[in-house]
DNA sequence: ACCTGAACACCGTTCAAGT
DNA sequence: ACCTGAACACCGTTCAAGT
């Protein structure tokens, strides 16, 4: 395939944006590594983006749609807690699990990202607070334990990238998501 | 107090990065800010570093003492319930809780960094586990258990940062913290 | 409309010169 | 031993010029 070909789009920025942020977090975002990875220059790219912040926020655009796409996946799961399991399955099974997340809380964002990555964390919080009424938490007490299980859901990227020994990988990470349901969404 | 009294020490400029990636992540320990802050220039800086990322490692090697107070305070409390209490309740209290992991997660550290963060969050979630296996927990549930709870600490950090209305703060955060440590240290 | 390549600004880094 | 100030390198940004 032609990466190079005339008539990059938009869009082509922000992937490789989203890509690099994914992989080597805000700083790998270097205008001149988009551009000699999308066969352009740095000029082409200030033809599209007013600055570099501009194309992180494009880039941050697109994860919200990744994760409203995740979110409209799973919301057809009939037993909730099968809804959850398979949800954070999913989301641990790709293999940048959590980097956008790590990456835009680690420094107090620009106020368009702010605005994007609220929306994400609101609309997660509230999908995990919905199947946690659906088993019998009252309103109050699923949006307690919703905070918890997301949480543990962002904090156990945290901890795998800071020790990567101390988190179950593959075969027995299964057992430890299991663990990690149960408590968190049985009913006391 | 004289602050640009002659005779700056390497721990000066190491508290002060310090400071700095509290308040606005990695990208903040800038050697021309730390300089001016010291009311020093950047020659002096050079002086005393061989470059940027070795006042980083030192930062962080301040804040890994640091933690090693914080454990050192509390681990006298007898009772294990109480001790996981008023560490947590000691964490969120301060102002920058969570913004040096946070920073440190963000993206793949330098070598000298991961090996300090690595130290820093086994013995964190040793001492977890610790106490969990005094509630009563065998070692391998302490163990899986001290991840979910040291996860969800880390992880209420990233929330609060991503969506500040979301997590409850002053008045309100006591009920959340003690719902999350009920829920997450008590036998099933 | 879209892109190139040269120029400039900023900050990390070096270093000769000062005390 | 410790620091200054000027110089250089790198990368974000601008822009005149090309197609």
């Amino acid at each position: 395939m032609d990466l190079a070909a005339s008539g990059l789009h938009p869009e082509d920025w922000a992937n490789a944006a989203l890509a690099a942020i994914a992989e080597g977090g805000l700083s790998a975002v270097a205008v001149e590594t988009l551009a000699s990875r999308l066969g352009a220059t740095k000029g082409s790219f200030y033809w599209h983006f007013a600055d570099r912040a501009a194309v992180i926020e494009a880039a941050v655009l697109a994860w919200e749609e990744s994760v409203k796409d995740v979110i409209r996946t799973f919301a057809p799961v009939a037993d909730p807690h099968e809804r959850l399991r398979v949800l954070f399955e999913n989301a641990f099974r790709r293999p940048h699990a959590g980097k956008v997340e790590a990456a835009l809380t680690a420094e107090p964002p620009p106020p368009a990202v702010a605005i994007v990555l609220t929306r994400v964390t609101r609309r997660r919080i509230a999908f995990i607070a919905a199947a946690l009424r659906e088993i019998g938490f009252d309103a109050a007490s699923a949006r307690r334990r919703a905070l918890v299980v997301y949480s543990a859901y962002l904090g156990t990227f945290s901890a795998q990238q800071a020790s990567p020994r101390s988190v179950p990988r593959g075969r027995s990470f299964a057992p430890y998501l299991t663990e990690l349901l149960e408590v968190l969404t049985t009913r006391g």
